[in-house]
DNA sequence: TCAAGATTGATGCACTTGCATTGAAATTGC
DNA sequence: GCAATTTCAATGCAAGTGCATCAATCTTGA
């Protein structure tokens, strides 16, 4: 007889998928509150701001933002306006593509990262970061690393600002 | 001299950080996806009933709930609201204070934690659990376990259905 | 005892998100 | 070369969330 068993999450795994969960989200929690505190936009401004400045050119179509940040297509759309708005990206027509739009990093865009940096990362020390050593860090970022799609485990994504 | 440095998060922690976000919110959303595809609903109504099933007698004081799931008191309130009126649970006038409120899973609301459970399990493990060993497992519960306030290195909690 | 303060839960309002759809332009396949 | 399909981005609508605030009740302390 053939074996067809489909595995099991095994209780260890439903415990650690738990725990991830509330994790994340305490962590995420407390490190949002900090950034609001200091005055500034959410996470995700913040992370389609960076987005733009890692991209050549500090200028992304909207439809790789989408790709880089996890965010759905109608959410990009929706925060490139308020980031419009705000001042802190420019919309431009694509030159090569008539349907397409180009998000530009402004200067005043770029003064936000810098300024949300400090805050961000000490934000990221004092929830995160203090209650690891070195070793635990890197073996957090190996093993969450399992679960992205089409990442090498020595992969080593950058959201440094300087 | 004495020094005043404040510790800073160091690259490796901020990588961790970055991937802790990314992994956590990825991981989550295919869950959400799969929940939903089998027409259930989201993950925070599992939740909210799974604590009124571990609670005594299955009743709660969304006070209670607040405390245990990580929703801020408004959604408490309008959540818990939509299960009633979905007939998951039931709200009662709390005998001991006039302020509040009992909460209590109904029959249809364990019946639900039932159907769902074998989908998220599901789901836990083709999303999560397939790319760990138990041993990872435990360790990336053990790491996550660091940033919970007042957990234990020890501390197992159970998400079980049955 | 009773006034001051704290806790519980709900809600109006503005904003954000999810879903479905649209229109426009590019790409594909014949 | 052109119709069918796919991709890109926006948006109307419904639902959910965050914030501030409220009314009701409970607790505390003089």
């Amino acid at each position: 007889m053939i074996d067809e068993t489909i595995e099991e999450a095994s209780p260890a795994k439903i415990e650690a998928w738990a725990r991830l969960l509330r994790s994340s989200a305490t962590v995420l929690e407390q490190v949002e509150i900090k950034l609001k505190a200091a005055g500034f936009p959410p996470l995700a401004w913040y992370d389609v701001l960076l987005e733009l400045r890692r991209a050549e050119g500090g200028r992304l179509r909207p439809v790789e933002v989408e790709k880089r940040t996890l965010l759905a297509q109608y959410n990009v759309s929706r925060l490139i306006d308020r980031l419009a708005s705000a001042g802190f990206v420019e919309k431009r027509k694509s030159p090569e593509d008539g349907r397409g739009v180009v998000v530009a990093l402004t200067a005043k865009g770029s003064s936000l990262l810098e300024d949300m940096w400090p805050v961000y990362k000490s934000a990221i020390q004092s929830e995160f970061g203090c209650h690891l050593s070195e070793d635990e860090a890197a073996e957090i970022f190996r093993l969450l690393g399992k679960f992205l799609p089409g990442e090498q485990a020595g992969y080593r994504q950058d959201i440094e600002n300087k």
